[in-house]
DNA sequence: AATGAATGAGAATTCATTCAT
DNA sequence: TATGAATGAATTCTCATTCAT
């Protein structure tokens, strides 16, 4: 009996289907291609995959475990919400340097907007970091590291976009050509980005206007 | 030489054209199913247009163009530069529900790693708003209404990440699904999300933790 | 505008796909190859017939209405069984050699147990000639021309069957080295088949052992 | 040298291959099935036949073998030629009952105008009851049981036309609902249909024109 | 210059056949 | 020697692009 596909053939065409997916898009990738490109021959990728579309969702589904291990190593820091950020960031920055077609095909499915996966996909990825951030910023709100001025919802919401945009910066054409317009050298810095964003985050976390005048007022003598 | 196509059919096509890429994608569009719903015939089209890239590249400027308009409408303001912020905030949401099929082609635009134009375009647009986030920033920053602890550059990058985010959220079936995710009903409250979104910027504009300690250290008697 | 494809174009093509679909069967057929024999390409054909199946569909119906065209002329005839049986003999040898590729597509079909075209084709061309024999037959027993001691029904299908064997014998590569295999040269002999065949059919029609007897009986002095 | 199979494994490839072929045809019906259903590897199969078409080949010579047992079994039978042609119809519509799918696949062969095996089998197939036949009416001919003015091989040709019909209609989908259009209800009872038959061919077997004239001269009064 | 019919390259998918194990 | 996984040629069908009218 001959082997079955080993694990690394299979990883192989795998990253060789996101890789294709990522850059040409779902309809443009060319399964000749991938399996060309994976090291085996169409026959045996429909051996495995019943077609195009199954082998798709296989894709989609290594690129988003690798997101969802991501996120769960952020998921698992306690600490101040501020030192939560960092890790993203960092998580972020991280993971769009060393996964950059999962990141490319990512943004390509969020773009579909007719694509059958839109929904689902949401739902599914949005639905753990919405839900790990709303409760960090609750839990961090009781203890007074932020303020309480803002809906946790839509305040977890700005922040994912922050992180979003700063990952989509870093693996899409378009995007990162519109950070180096933005920012110049300095988006190549990450030290610098991670440690400029967390300042502005740390302010829009953490300072309301209300809160300020009321610490001056406190620190007036009586 | 070619007698011009009027602009009536011009424009025709072209929002045919868009109707079109941004319903079912620039793979799956047809140039005849747009000829015909732009009242041409697929010849001219392509007496006009050298192929369907440049033909969608076409409709992304039109777009564009639509875009920077809108942007345009918020450069001239003058004023505080929160104010400024409101506008452009307000100017977003207005835009992407009046616009959707334009900012659909835009994040596909955006995705497209392999768009030959994704420099360009990125370069040609972005170019435009950074260049005006920035002077306005720096700007505020003299006149003391921003912090001055941030990179003029990373600070218009941040502030421009959120606003696309939001126009995502509104025109894209992804980002609107992740928007619900996040925030429930209060996605759909336009008056809301500005507000919050308003203020979580305002902090994060205003607001140093060397400011905020100075500030008290200021108001303390001496 | 082009010219839509024209009158022989559409016929040379439907020919091409008769020859082909009787030669390799309906799946083996190539449609490439069809549009090449028709001197068109794969795109027009798909123009015109919306898949393989509706092409052979439209091949099919043009055997059919040759079929039913043949079919017309004999019933048309009116005069003795016998005249009407001769017609129907030399009609069969006429057809066979003309439109050899129509018989042969007829007879793969009937052969396709799984077709899906069996039930609709049998009713459809079977009714024809299974209801003009029958009343053939009915009217010729009521004149005393045949003999009326075999349901009319069987008695027409032993008709038809010898008739389509007869059919068969002329195209398809077994039935004809079959027929010399039990006649030899005599297989080549059109007149000989003919007048052999009406000499069999006429006994089988007009006698009956019943007859026979009687009419010695009849014949005998009192 | 390669281990023959043994007998059961043939057999059970064989009838897998002969039901598979005849309910698939020889197009759509999978080696791999075959295979698989007869409890052999395909790698054994092509071990044994060089092709899908000498399987084909040797599912068919397996039939033929059945129905030439059946033929053979016929062939002992002495008497006069009627109670022969009654063996003969009666074997017809038991094996025709009893084996279906042989004749299915019999049938096939006799469409298939391209296969190479047409012309072989033929021969070998139908010089076998072409032969017997012939010889059987030469012989009755001569001791006066059956009409002289018919061409032996065009007799026995006719005869056989007469059976084949049977045979397929009682087993394609095609000639089973024709005979049903011809004859109704009356297809189902296989009693009558021989005894119609027999009929039928008893008169076209006996009876010439010029003989009946002839016993009717000969019984008249001198 | 405009038309839209025709072209044909290219993509998905199947499966007979091979051959490494 | 048996196995069945792997191969890849061949087929259907689509649609961007061309070009005869």
């Amino acid at each position: 009996m001959l082997k079955k596909l080993t694990q690394e053939q299979l990883a192989a065409v795998l990253e060789a289907g996101i890789a294709e997916f990522a850059e040409k898009g779902p309809e443009r990738a060319s399964m000749g291609a991938i399996a060309r490109a994976g090291g085996l021959s169409v026959g045996v990728l429909y051996k495995y995959y019943a077609d195009k579309e199954a082998f798709f969702s296989a894709c989609l589904e290594r690129s988003l475990d690798a997101l969802r291990q991501a996120l769960r190593e952020i998921e698992s820091r306690d600490g101040h919400i501020l030192s939560g950020a960092e890790a993203a960031v960092r998580a972020v920055q991280r993971f769009a340097r060393e996964h950059n077609a999962y990141l490319k095909l990512y943004l390509r499915l969020t773009a579909d907007c007719a694509g059958p996966y839109a929904r689902r996909l949401a739902d599914e990825i949005e639905g753990i970091s919405s839900e790990l951030y709303r409760a960090r910023i609750a839990s961090a709100r009781e203890s007074g590291d932020v303020r309480d001025d803002l809906d946790p919802g839509l305040f977890a919401f700005f922040f994912d976009n922050l992180l979003m945009m700063l990952q989509f910066s870093y693996c899409s054409d378009y995007y990162r050509e519109r950070f180096r317009c933005f920012c110049g050298g300095a988006a190549e810095d990450d030290e610098l980005v991670a440690a400029q964003l967390l300042r502005f985050l740390e302010s829009a976390f953490t300072f309301s206007r209300a809160d300020v005048r009321h610490e001056l007022r406190e620190g007036e003598p009586s």
